[in-house]
DNA sequence: GTTGAGCGTT
């Protein structure tokens, strides 16, 4: 199949833009989020049903529909909260623009595939506005990336819209919140709801990664999301599927399993740990990056609590960033000691799902090439996703 | 009828 176009809008009529297919005929996400950033899928109105239909979408591959793209404007997807945010950002910052105090900061990028250059970077972040800044942290001796970097824009718009979402860099997520599962449960199935049917109806969210339905017949199923902003968006929301009214909700852990792999260093209970504790995480705090993980220093009781919250299910899973403490960096012996070591990462995936997780938040201030101190986390570390246990 | 599995244990 040769190259052709589709035509995009981000509204049903709305002005369509035209997006080019691979010579495979498919067409990739990251096209349409080059023109339409945080897209995660598309959708479009079926002349037969007169419904809106997800376009499949499998690892980032946009599939056409059955007899081709046609004429059709497809309608861009976006994890449904992050809508409401963007309004909602759209009027704060008019407000704060007026108060002339929101300065762009640099942003931490964790988790970076090894591969990734700047220029990587830079052509992603791009699609957000102007960058004016790009780093990718780099060992000096190798040379080698150490996964994480910065990036910094021009205008604050650029960066709100940017911290708001999660974002796929070279084929990794970078979650902006690992807290939040990527499988929603869904009530009140019916008996004649196949995992099929489950599919096409979720697919126009996003993309599916799994169907789960209880045999035999409980009532509900599972539904997992390949981007978990899609899954919590649904949260709370009554959906007709055949129908039937089904509501939606979080999933909750399933009882039993472990959350970390063991091999991960988690267990040793120190390691400056950051959790990300509400999706507002990244974007609070502006001008005390410090402060922001304060908070998260050593203190045992708060690492019990910790080590409580994870063992039982929901607390906080996967790490976003690990601050080595500024007063005391860089004497602790790297060979010794695993204390104040970087922060380890934890697949946040189910182990079909190959997840590696990585983050993006807030840089500290002075963000100098040669400090052992302020940042230096390495997220997602663990680069192959091993089982993970976290089941979901 | 509104919270899933199996393998196999610190």
């Amino acid at each position: 199949m040769a190259e052709v176009y589709i035509r995009v809008a981000e509204e049903e009529n709305e002005e369509p833009m035209e997006i080019p297919s691979e010579d495979d005929g498919t067409v990739l996400l990251s096209t349409v989020a080059a023109q339409f950033p945080g897209a995660c899928g598309l959708r479009f109105r079926s002349p037969v049903s007169q419904c809106m239909r997800g376009v499949r979408l499998v690892e980032g591959v946009l599939h056409a529909p059955e007899n081709g793209w046609g004429n059709v404007v497809y309608v861009v997807n976006y994890p449904k909260d992050n809508k409401r945010k963007m309004e909602e950002i759209d009027a704060s910052s008019a407000v704060k623009m007026k108060r002339g105090d929101m300065k762009t900061s640099d942003l931490i990028v964790l988790g970076l595939p090894w591969k990734t250059t700047e220029q990587d970077l830079k052509d992603y972040f791009s699609t957000f506005g102007e960058v004016i800044m790009v780093q990718v942290k780099r060992d000096a001796k190798t040379g080698n990336s150490k996964g994480f970097g910065f990036v910094r824009f021009t205008e604050y718009e650029s960066q709100e819209k940017v911290i708001s979402q999660r974002h796929m860099i070279d084929g990794r997520w970078v979650p902006d919140e690992p807290l939040r599962s990527r499988k929603v449960f869904v009530g009140r199935c019916t008996e004649d709801m196949t995992t099929d049917d489950l599919r096409q109806f979720f697919m126009q969210y996003g993309e599916v990664t799994d169907v789960f339905i209880p045999k035999p017949f409980r009532a509900f199923a599972f539904v997992t999301f390949a981007d978990d902003q899609v899954a919590q968006s649904l949260c709370g929301e009554d959906l007709i599927i055949k129908g039937v009214s089904v509501h939606i909700s979080n999933a909750e852990p399933k009882h039993g399993n472990r959350q970390f792999d063991r091999t991960t260093r988690f267990g040793n209970g120190f390691g400056a740990q950051a959790f990300g504790s509400s999706r507002s995480g990244l974007g609070s705090s502006t001008n005390s990056s410090l402060a922001n993980f304060g908070s998260f220093s050593l203190n045992p009781a708060m690492m019990a609590a910790a080590q409580a919250a994870l063992q039982s299910s929901w607390g906080m899973m996967g790490m976003l960033a690990s601050q080595q403490q500024t007063s005391t960096s860089g004497s602790t012996s790297s060979g010794t000691s695993s204390s104040r070591d970087q922060s380890q990462s934890f697949s946040t995936g189910n182990s079909n799902y190959g997840t590696s997780s990585a983050s993006l938040g807030w840089g500290t201030g002075s963000n100098s090439t040669t400090s052992g101190s302020g940042f230096s986390s390495g997220f997602g570390s663990s680069m192959e996703s091993k089982s993970s246990g976290w089941g979901m």
